[in-house]
DNA sequence: TCTGGGGTCCTAGGACCC
DNA sequence: TCTGGGGTCCTAGGACCC
């Protein structure tokens, strides 16, 4: 059996936790920049007239008016209050695969004599107690079916957020009750291509023939199939993969039409990634630069472009590969357009220790990490970009992001901490 | 004026190898 | 008339996830 639990509205109940005056209030978290709208609580989702992903400059006068607080995202708090959820899941199980920033599954196989109800309720009641988060728990024999366990603990009150698809009996219901577009994997392109072949409920996709769902949705259809009949096919994995590519592409805070600024840009962005890759102990062989004017703009002249530059050697040093992005940066760059957004990835990652040299050079010499290691050192300990390249510039950063309404860093900042007024 | 960001996996087709 | 067979690697595009 396998344990699936979720947060609620997980950003929008990080910033309640801190904000007791907004209990049982609508909330929204915004996008970067400011842009649409990425988590609503409970409250501001029965508000029926906000939808997700609507740019807030529309639909501003509407959070106005039913009173709904909104903030700009907070990745810094967000990441933390994770890992003490996480950090809770695994005093529950020997075995947790964290699966997204709010989300773990948990194997439970082998725990014959543990009420699975009790054990779920436990994590719930647990979880609140300790970091003041609301949690949902799915537990079922398969991936796949854990997830749908996890949507009916929320959706269904009978459960009071904790539901045990432990029978075959209780699978069948489950796969009644659930809309086809509810299963997990099966996004809005197969949702209506299926319902228009009269499948609307998971009962209806799972008797339909194995050949013709392997045809039509490939293997990734097959194995929904088959984990949604209680056979288990997506692996368990309790150490992630390294990544296969690792990459950031955020809009300006402003449109750009100068190069000088967009390199910049480029070069923090190089910065950040170049920092991930070596957390990850990994090399790049390439590197894509991507740029982009604003697609949604009517009054502003279109361009995008992209290239993709192999490196000598592969390696994650920043200033090396900062040379390299500003390379492909001037291949693409056309003058006369206000860009909106550069996009920077690294991929062919290989393990830093399996880096080859080519016939002029020795690969210790794109990989002598000496340098980078102090660098980050140094940057983890007093802050993002103590040391860095002069690449990214000592100008006010006019394409930073927009974030007006950013809640304090409650939990890693001192200066941020959250302060109790007394009464008197 | 203002519209997110970071990923994964799978398949088909082209180019190439022997 | 009629043109092999077995394989790899890479890329683009599609679909999906949170």
């Amino acid at each position: 059996m396998i344990a699936m639990v979720d947060c609620n509205s997980f950003y929008a109940s990080c910033e309640q936790v801190f904000r007791p005056d907004l209990w049982g209030k609508p909330v929204v978290v915004l996008s970067n920049n400011d842009g649409c709208i990425i988590a609503a609580n409970k409250e501001a989702k029965q508000l029926t007239h906000i939808p997700m992903f609507e740019a807030v400059f529309k639909i501003k006068h509407i959070l106005i008016e039913n009173k709904v607080t909104f903030f700009s995202s907070n990745y810094t708090l967000y990441g933390e209050m994770s890992q003490r959820v996480m950090h809770i899941l695994e005093t529950f199980s020997p075995s947790v695969e964290v699966y997204s920033i709010d989300e773990a599954f948990l194997d439970v196989h082998g725990f014959t004599y543990v009420d699975l109800r009790a054990y779920g309720t436990d994590i719930k009641e647990r979880i609140y107690r300790y970091t003041g988060l609301p949690v949902g728990v799915g537990i079922a024999p398969t991936k796949v079916l854990a997830k749908l366990a996890n949507r009916m603990s929320k959706k269904l009150p009978e459960y009071n957020h904790v539901c045990v698809l432990d029978t075959d009996a209780k699978r069948l219901a489950a796969l009644e009750w659930a809309d086809i577009g509810d299963i997990w994997g099966i996004g809005s392109k197969h949702r209506k291509r299926l319902q228009a072949i009269g499948v609307f409920k998971a009962i209806d996709f799972v008797k339909l023939p194995l050949a013709w769902v392997r045809k039509e949705m490939t293997i990734v259809g097959e194995r929904i199939w088959k984990e949604l009949q209680g056979t288990p096919c997506i692996e368990f994995m309790e150490i992630p993969n390294p990544k296969k590519a690792i990459g950031t592409a955020k809009s300006f805070g402003q449109k750009l039409p100068d190069l000088g600024r967009i390199e910049e840009a480029c070069a923090y962005y190089i910065t950040e990634v170049a920092e991930v890759l070596r957390a990850q102990k990994s090399c790049a062989t390439y590197i894509h630069v991507a740029l982009y004017t604003n697609y949604h703009s009517t009054i502003d002249k279109q361009y995008s472009n992209r290239t993709t530059i192999t490196l000598p050697i592969p390696t994650h040093d920043t200033f090396t590969l900062i040379t390299h992005a500003r390379k492909a940066l001037h291949q693409i760059y056309k003058s006369g357009y206000r860009y909106k957004k550069v996009a920077v990835n690294l991929t062919g990652l290989i393990p830093q220790s399996h880096v080859q040299g080519n016939l002029f050079e020795k690969p210790t010499k794109t990989t002598d990490t000496k340098l980078m290691q102090t660098l980050d050192v140094l940057n983890r300990k007093f802050g993002k970009t103590t040391v860095s390249s002069a690449m990214i510039g000592t100008r006010v950063k006019e394409w930073e992001l927009v974030k007006k309404e950013r809640s304090p860093r409650y939990t890693t900042q001192w200066r941020e901490l959250l302060a109790i007024g007394v009464m008197g």
